[in-house]
DNA sequence: TGTACATCAGTGAACGCGCGTTCACTGATGTAC
DNA sequence: TGTACATCAGTGAACGCGCGTTCACTGATGTAC
């Protein structure tokens, strides 16, 4: 029984990966969604691709390194399923929709592009850029083309919906509202206006 | 020279330490606000104590039970801040301050109570008994007394409420915003009720 | 079309590190008689 | 008031672990002539 030469041999194993870049961030990923941001190991995530530890080094410069590619490539995610929601009828609702939706789909890439791993988000300039293009994306729909005057009001108020939005999120991903009920809250919230300042009449 | 009488002998080292739970969890909470969660370690603590690891196991089971020892203080500490906060003229805006003050002022312990390092609050009762005070706490100044049909409205309106604020907290901590803003901005968000969903005119 | 060679993407072994936890122990404190 | 003893709060050494990173290397790929 020679199995050399038998057709189970799993795959021809390449010596060159094809895309160990891509493979890298989409096994961090896995591992950000099962255990969160802390749980992401270099050698964890290269054992999952089937490659050894210093592999990734082709790739990446350190740990932090490839935590802000995956970082940047959430946040262009992010962008996009806002702009995607921007053409709905009410863009605003539409779009706090989407960020919660992201939110509770990637938990742990939430947490990472949010959280305090990347200390210093300066560092990386892909990561700074895809994160400002998502921030600059809040501020245009939920601060409005406000000019002038109007311009601190409009800043108010769109830190006022973000706020509102992410904090949702935060809620949501934190286990404090069970997600069965997070997207139907979400939508009642947005629907109704938040008015947190008038109760019901009893 | 013969250092062993003279006066400066630093401390006569107190075989008992007298309490050192609380040492124990100060320590923790003073890497808490210099390095977040993740970096808390009880070999760390125990050394900021002056203290063997091993002393730290007569008062705790393990590392996360100190852990949920502490947050179960801060949950304690910021269910007292909004207490006191729930008698000024507008109790939400008060304690939504009070909160969002809270927050701010001690970012790693928050994180520590409301993020994923404690996994399972259900094992720690005295934790959760203390969050869920918090939360009782926050649901009657939102939610307001309403009865009958206006108990899910309230509802409602208690979750966007408290979702606004902590969402407006997570911002501030993860430094989305300048801290030196953070107040002025929550001041006028909660002062001029948030109603996202209408710009103002141009 | 063939050959020499630089480059490039991988490998496995090893480094030092700090961690949480367990162990057997020491010696002070508190208590029963 | 003294003494015997249990309890209790500490100690230092050691365990195994996984981590990020560096090193010297191997061998396939691409390129110049």
């Amino acid at each position: 029984m020679n199995g050399e030469a038998m057709d189970e041999i799993p795959a021809p194993r390449p010596y060159r990966h094809g895309n160990l870049p891509n493979a890298l961030r989409g096994a961090a990923r896995a591992i950000l969604d099962e255990s969160g941001p802390e749980a992401v190991g270099l050698r964890e995530t290269a054992r999952r691709v089937g490659v050894s530890a210093t592999a990734a080094y082709r790739h990446f410069s350190s740990k932090e390194d490839l935590l802000a590619s995956v970082a940047a490539e959430g946040f262009r995610e992010l962008t996009a399923a806002m702009e995607a929601a921007a053409d709905a009828s009410d863009p605003l609702i539409g779009v706090g929709l989407a960020y919660v939706e992201f939110a509770l789909r990637k938990r742990g890439l939430f947490r990472l592009m949010f959280g305090p791993i990347l200390v210093e988000r300066a560092r990386y300039p892909a990561l700074n850029e895809a994160a400002n293009a998502a921030f600059d994306c809040v501020q245009r729909v939920a601060g409005g083309g406000g000019q002038g005057g109007a311009q601190e009001e409009g800043a108010t108020a769109s830190m006022a919906a973000w706020g509102l939005v992410h904090g949702l999120s935060a809620l949501f991903i934190d286990d404090l509202v069970p997600e069965a009920q997070a997207r139907d809250l979400a939508q009642e919230i947005l629907l109704g206006g938040a008015k947190p300042e008038h109760r019901p009449a009893a």
